[in-house]
DNA sequence: CCGGTCTGTCACCAATCGGTGAGTAACAGT
DNA sequence: ACTGTTACTCACCGATTGGTGACAGACCGG
């Protein structure tokens, strides 16, 4: 892969040794994992190949089918990690505010949630992938990302009870939705039906939106 | 493209007509343009190009490059066709209710567009390319369709006044972005946020939620 | 020192991709 | 009937894809 690039530092240069890769499988583990990550954030899926994650990596494509056993297990490889993100990227606490009703907890969560993904485009894309496609590799990433989203969701709620007579989960995917297709779309063209998302005053507008939508229904 | 199968049939028996193409340019076109939509509809966009598109409709892919000047040139008359969506999936009548405030027209509108969505596959596949790809076609594309939404929402809109005090603009992005994303998440996996979207039964609830977030925003 | 295992590289495969230039068959005008 | 245009097909191009088998060198136990 570099043996160009280090032949012609050679040449040039006479000095610098060729670069030659370690033999250290974790390392090299590592290299791959975190080079398909970024390929995926950065290009997204529909230039995801073996030869793509390779050639970032730098390293030869035969050890993705070694390490990982093919795309797939790469995929799942990804996967895995999913179930830190929350942890990684959303805070605990409650940002100093007492949660005291379900309204006060879905506001603040919905608002975690916006910014969280708005910042990472790895998960961006993986969203944005869930919705394009449905092989088996998709449909693994979807769910750990759904059980880890789970799992955030019901610990934060810890023992606050929810409204009676309101279908909560069918809610609460709908505001879920509206948060992920609104940040997706404005990464992807800088607007959402419409409506203009670039600076950070738009991203405040939407968010008061935001707000407004979960106060009406949860109060 | 089709001289294999001819071929063994007339070997078979000897009878049938080399099912030979008629020399049709406008009909030839809208079997171009067609197949490019079912194909698009069914395949989604990972597997759209110029090869796939010419398999389908049955003939030369170099008629595409001549009568659509490419992939870009068949996408853009895809576009066009979008403007008529609406008026061909969406009832223009108000179904027999009179709406009186601004939340009647947005409910309806929304329960519309839900169901509109969930019928038509290859808008579906629009929707998911807009927010998988920037490119120029994809722009094109999201462009022709957020322009006939806006219309449309304008004409049903009438003399209605929406509310003051809410940034209606916002509010309805989140709301379409919601049921995109819904209907999209759905189609791909059968569920949105651990919310199963799968029989009659699931749509049901999944509407009853909507119309329960678009009265508490606007009454 | 020798032999085997582990890590990494390379060359090659068939298939498909987008794209193009040349050719053929049917038609229309004269 | 000759001619030019239109509609269409075919063969080929280079590039890239996913995938595999063979090989080279470092390391380690004997």
């Amino acid at each position: 892969m570099l043996n160009e690039t280090a032949m012609a530092a050679l040449e040039q240069t006479g000095a610098t040794e060729p670069e030659k890769r370690i033999r250290d499988r974790s390392a090299t583990e590592r290299a791959i994992l975190k080079a398909a990550k970024n390929l995926l954030a950065e290009e997204g899926f529909q230039n995801f190949g073996i030869n793509a994650v390779a050639r970032r990596a730098g390293c030869d494509k035969q050890l993705i089918y070694r390490y990982y056993g093919g795309l797939d297990g790469l995929v799942e490889a990804i996967g895995a990690d999913l179930g830190n993100w929350v942890k990684d990227r959303i805070p605990e606490d409650t940002g100093g505010m007492f949660l005291l009703t379900y309204g006060d907890l879905m506001e603040r969560l919905s608002l975690l949630f916006l910014e969280a993904l708005r910042d990472d485009p790895l998960m961006r894309r993986i969203v944005a992938w869930e919705i394009s496609e449905n092989t088996e590799q998709v449909r693994r990433l979807s769910e750990a990302r759904s059980k880890a989203l789970g799992l955030w969701l019901d610990r934060m709620r810890g023992s606050l009870t929810p409204p009676k007579g309101i279908d909560t989960a069918a809610v609460n995917a709908l505001i879920f939705a509206s948060i992920q297709h609104l940040v997706l779309s404005a990464a992807a063209g800088g607007q959402c039906a419409g409506l203009v998302l670039k600076n950070g005053k738009d991203w405040e507008k939407a968010a008061t939106a935001l707000k407004r939508l979960v106060r009406g229904v949860y109060g």
